[in-house]
DNA sequence: ACACTTGCCGAAACCGTTTTCGGAATAAAT
DNA sequence: ATTTATTCCGAAAACGGTTTCGGCAAGTGT
């Protein structure tokens, strides 16, 4: 392990920039700007300068920094938690993906947590008004989120992970699961599925009506009709996953196939299939989207769209960055794509619909003749 | 929903200090020191210039106090991503008490990720040097963990969510799963259990010799003798988790209850447990330790000890604040205890532990015969 | 009546950095 | 040899608070 720094984390006698002028026989204003690469410091001693700095170890005070600039080189992120603990299962590779992205560039992430909406916007005025970040990243974009609306309004620089319906010119990086999930149908399709329901997230949060935009979409160009009752929404823990998939499954015509907006939502699918004697990728087959961990784990593992959370953070972070530096940005939002990855839960059907139908049906009264 | 605030987030013209005391026809000096509840001002202008604040919404710049204070009101968190997933199965309860608990009081979270003790290191280096943040929350503590030495060695303010051998005096907030483990042990036997297993986090984690000691502790008052094939170690993950429990199982006196230090382990455990035929809570009982949402999903649920990581988080902030400010701190440090939860995993023995290694055996037999 | 506290506040220095402005030196143009 | 641009840097004023110090008034003790 080499290492050119000290192993101690000296705290003491921070050196400052009068320090610097003061071994290099420069004013201090001309230290600031040889430092920060104004055009009238000449090359020689902007090199002089920043050779000595680095030799006496010279950190700027970021707070005294950001007295004068206004910007205190800190993103903010806050965290809903009222919510199911499945949105948080990528938590630490987002937090992971941003903290290292901003840290790279002397960055530094702050993290509050809110319960509310109400919560949520205390929470923004807080950290505007005593200016600890000066920018924030919104995750969990709803529909119609009030949000942008008032960070855009405040001219509060912000980045959305994920889109909403609101056109207002505001930057965003998105994984596009429209398109995952309507390949997910062709690809079923192609399997030999004719029945394909869909288990789709909350109906407040975007990203589930992009999915199901996917999802019908998929129908369209696979040439399926579309069945309102196929349909299911507001699924988003594991026993919710299992009594939708239960409700679809005792449908007069059950699907063969089922997809899922979230993985959580198809493990609990699992188990009602089980329960009903079947098993998943035989008899019927699941498509989940996420990519969590415990997918690969499952029996048979979950064939699933990846996405990369990390990634997603490392982007959002870099672009927010540059919108508070005021940098033209280059792009001004970005889609990437999930990955799809299949594992052993879709396969071509074993059982028609009639056949499923007819022997889930005739469970249902074995076990009411008892 | 009742609010004082106005809805939208202002950032232009904050009001300051000296707004404040042109409209008291009071100089900025006795403003500042009203509100930092000085001796030397009178309780009426305390008042008066309170009260004017708060109808102005002055909010102090947080960074402006910092350079003269040296303090920024912010508590920092290194996480460390290295490792698997089930360290983080706790993180938003963990963060949203730490940040909730330091947002009451005015004061922010920043979190950082690290990915090697060097890494970790220059992480701290940086944030005391930029003058980020005031104080660590340290997690994850080792044995020996070489940070507690650093960090106090450099006198910057921590605690620990948990403990480590080093005799430093330093502050710590923990659970005591060694009383929980030993307390597990104590109610297997009095099921009617004679041999219980062990199987361990990884060892350079100091909650893992703890939950240990436990365990040793608990088989001492109980009378039961220590056999050290059924203690193992190092099990961190589900598959871990799995195969640890099928060599228990598989040895010639199988024990007839498990203890896990983790639950996410014991969740392996299952299917291990399943492959061979036998059943959870029947053949062999389980009782995990973390309380993770999961085990209440498996089947049968998983009887375990719960933690109550948001509490945590809330107590570790507030004492590192305390000592940031110098407070005189009433407790050094505190122990919690975990809250046992009996579920369906835990009952008295069907088999002894001979007739599973012979049930067990002859599974065995049955499969290389085929 | 006087000196002596005490309570309360204003003035000014200070924290560490950025940024504006002006001016000395040097180079280029006439 | 002047004038005119350029290049480069120093001096000083910010930024928005905190903290020290000194002083005026009112109360206290003799």
């Amino acid at each position: 392990m080499v290492s050119t720094h000290p192993k101690n984390i000296q705290l003491k006698h921070r050196v400052k920039i009068v320090d610097l002028a003061q071994s290099l026989n420069l004013s201090k204003g001309t230290i600031s700007r040889a430092l920060n690469d104004y055009s009238d410091i000449s090359d020689s001693t902007k090199l002089r300068v920043r050779k000595q700095a680095k030799i006496m170890g010279y950190i700027p005070l970021s707070s005294a920094q950001a007295i004068k600039t206004g910007r205190v080189r800190a993103l903010g992120l806050v965290l809903r938690v009222d919510s199911h603990d499945s949105h948080h299962a990528f938590l630490t590779d987002f937090l992971d993906g941003v903290s290292r992205s901003a840290g790279t560039r002397n960055w530094t992430l702050t993290v509050a947590t809110a319960t509310s909406d109400e919560d949520e916007l205390q929470t923004f005025r807080r950290l505007v008004a005593e200016r600890k970040v000066d920018g924030f990243i919104i995750t969990r974009c709803l529909v119609n989120d009030i949000r942008v609306g008032l960070l855009h309004d405040a001219q509060i620089p912000f980045v959305l992970y994920g889109r909403t319906n609101l056109d207002a010119d505001y930057s965003y990086f998105d994984i596009s699961g429209e398109t995952a999930i309507e390949s997910a149908v062709c690809r079923l399709v192609a399997l030999g599925h004719k029945n394909i329901g869909f288990i789709n997230g909350p109906e407040d949060l975007n990203f589930s009506q992009m999915r199901k935009n996917g999802y019908l979409a998929g129908l369209e160009t696979s040439g399926l009709a579309q069945n309102s009752s196929y349909i299911v929404s507001d699924v988003l823990t594991r026993e919710q996953g299992q009594m939708a998939t239960q409700a679809l499954l005792t449908l007069p015509t059950p699907p063969t196939a089922i997809i899922f907006s979230l993985d959580m939502a198809a493990l609990g699918g699992y188990r009602a299939v089980e329960k009903l004697g079947l098993s998943v990728g035989k008899d019927v087959s699941f498509i989940g989207y996420d990519g969590i961990s415990q997918g690969v784990y499952a029996t048979p593992a979950l064939s699933t769209f990846e996405v990369d959370t990390r990634q997603a953070g490392e982007r959002l972070a870099t672009m927010l960055i540059d919108q508070i530096r005021g940098e033209p940005l280059e792009k001004l939002n970005e889609i990437q794509h999930a990955k799809f990855t299949p594992r052993g839960s879709s396969n071509p059907p074993q059982k028609t619909s009639e056949q499923l139908a007819e022997f889930i049906s005739g469970k249902h009264n074995e076990r009411e003749t008892l």
